[in-house]
DNA sequence: CGGTTTTGACCGGCGC
DNA sequence: GCGCCGGTCAAAACCG
């Protein structure tokens, strides 16, 4: 049998007790420790299947927890728009949601870097910088350098749930050409369309789930908290 | 010296 | 009306 998901051979060499020799000892051992080897490996694997899953249904409910969010401010602001709150609301703060609006994530090497420049080709002046009650990490306000003829802005905040992530939202659209081109390096990669989006969802869970995996500590954790469950199991 | 960044003050919307 | 919060302003500091 070729365990192919797992990418490693778990052939197990029939045992058929024919003689005694030495070497037919030999091999019997080691068929048995193959045996215990890939039991153990299937366990291991239930497990990481088990907290990738948990990893996955925790990832779901934050961005249904940050849809309904968002949802819910639109329809409250559509709601003061069929209320003759017309004027007031429109230039308020609840600005319908993609109405110009771009949220880019960028991926940054160093958590720890405070600077969160972003490089897009434009060129921004800083105006603003404010820590937002949702998340540790301040948010920078930027304006385009070419402003007032250029009204394009952004914010760029790290990710709440991720320091590598930098979420940047532009609101606008440039009038100009911008100064240089765009750099295609992985650390600091553009990712607009839904798919790559996903794909990048997905490589980020595979990551959490990697680091969980090479984490001692979290290893042991893990095996404590079996270990005291199959106690309590066995109690009962 | 001119452009940019920093940072506290201010403003307006919103909920209670 | 008051307090909270996000966004913006503007003076001072900084930098090339």
């Amino acid at each position: 049998m070729v365990d192919t998901s797992l990418g490693i051979d778990l052939n197990v060499t029939p045992f058929h007790k024919t003689d005694d020799t030495p070497m037919n000892n030999d091999l019997t051992r080691m068929s048995l420790e193959n045996k215990k080897l890939r039991e153990k490996l299937t366990t291991v694997w239930d497990k990481n299947n088990t907290l990738q899953n948990h990893v996955n249904k925790l990832m779901q409910d934050h961005e249904l927890l940050v849809n309904n969010l968002n949802k819910r401010k639109f329809v409250e602001c559509e709601e003061g728009n069929t209320s003759g709150r017309t004027e007031t609301l429109h230039q308020g703060s609840l600005k319908r949601p993609n109405e110009g609006v771009t949220r880019v994530y960028r991926r940054t090497d160093d958590p720890s870097d405070k600077s969160m420049v972003v490089k897009d080709g434009y060129q921004w002046r800083k105006y603003g910088q404010k820590v937002t009650r949702d998340n540790p990490s301040p948010r920078a306000y930027y304006k385009c350098s070419f402003a007032p003829s250029c009204t394009v802005k952004k914010k760029v905040q790290k990710s709440v749930d991720d320091a590598h992530l930098l979420v940047v939202i532009y609101e606008g659209v440039h009038n100009h050409e911008s100064m240089e081109k765009e750099p295609d390096d992985t650390s600091n990669r553009r990712l607009n369309s839904p798919m790559e989006m996903l794909k990048y969802d997905e490589a980020l869970v595979e990551q959490m789930a990697n680091s969980l995996r090479r984490n001692p500590d979290f290893i042991e954790d893990l095996a404590d908290a079996i270990s005291s469950n199959i106690l309590e199991y066995d109690l009962f």
